[in-house]
DNA sequence: AATTTACTCAACCGCGATCTG
DNA sequence: CCAGATCGCGGTTGAGTAAAT
């Protein structure tokens, strides 16, 4: 017996979302917050899964995304948190102000993975490989059919962590003190589309394509709004912000050795 | 210039966890 | 407690694009 499909299907979009369904999911999210994603595409007049639409909003239009290149400091925390935390892309992301599990994830698999193995290290352990043996792990593409016939899951045990908490940086302004983006751009205030109970300034930015474009000339803050903001500030010093999250968890590692106390470790990210 | 190959990343899929009645 | 509904995560796919031939 199947499960039952999420949603039916029929007669639902897929593929790339167009500028007006993104449009429509913001304001429909801009007026009644996230969730319910299930109900979600009707009320919005969207014909679209569920699912489909939170990913759209968790990976891409949520206002404190942050769209530019990764920085070396970041891939740097990338690669030691995955030392620490293995595949868990969305813990991962939770300590990267502005990144998206599915980003950082597939990141990781076409730079960083390669590049550690280039360098002689295992990307799934962070060991180094023999040098007269070079393992070549070239992101498998084979289908997962049967879960628990998985090698490494009996290596790893499956640990159910708490969620991550996500950074918001939801105060966003353009380098340039003009709204009108360069090369015909166009910067939307998210007032047009987020209400201002959370007093956002921040822009999202078409094309004249009307799609939406990385904004890597934005500088994207933190917003003062969570009790663990202190814990990153804004980019402008996240080197030092990177560096302090990661010794955090060192530390926490340090003192914290079996499985049980994982889960404490994992508890801690939501500090 | 045309074709092939390689790469990137947004989006989809399936599953386990959690929620709800 | 149970079963179905929903959510969220990680793995994977494939369309679009760039680079190579």
């Amino acid at each position: 017996m199947g499960r039952a499909p999420c949603c039916s299907k029929v007669g639902l979009h897929r593929g790339p979302w167009t500028p007006r369904e993104d449009t429509l999911l913001v304001k429909y999210i801009q007026a009644h917050g996230e969730g319910h994603w299930r109900s979600l595409p009707k009320k919005a007049g969207l014909l679209r899964c569920g699912k489909s639409c939170r990913l759209r909003w968790m990976n891409y239009l949520r206002p404190d995304i942050k769209r530019g290149n990764i920085t070396p400091d970041e891939e740097d925390l990338i690669i030691r948190l995955h030392s620490l935390l293995g595949n868990r892309w969305s813990l991962i992301a939770g300590r990267l102000p502005g990144r998206t599990d599915n980003e950082i994830k597939n990141y990781w698999n076409t730079h960083l993975s390669k590049r550690l193995l280039s360098q002689g290290t295992d990307p799934n352990t962070h060991k180094k490989l023999p040098p007269d043996n070079p393992v070549v792990v070239l992101v498998p593409k084979k289908k997962r059919k049967n879960k628990s016939t998985k090698p490494t899951e009996q290596e790893k045990p499956k640990i159910h962590l708490p969620k991550p908490i996500r950074f918001t940086s939801s105060v966003c302004t353009t380098k340039s003190s003009s709204q009108g983006g360069e090369n015909g751009q166009v910067l939307v205030p998210w007032s047009e589309y987020i209400s201002d109970d959370e007093n956002r300034t921040g822009f999202l930015c078409y094309n004249d394509d009307h799609d939406l474009i990385n904004s890597s000339d934005f500088e994207c803050q933190s917003h003062h709004d969570h009790d663990h903001d202190h814990v990153l500030g804004a980019e402008g010093d996240s080197n030092d912000s990177l560096e302090k999250i990661y010794e955090e968890y060192l530390q926490l590692l340090k003192t914290n050795e079996d499985q049980v106390q994982l889960d404490s470790f994992a508890e801690s990210l939501l500090i």
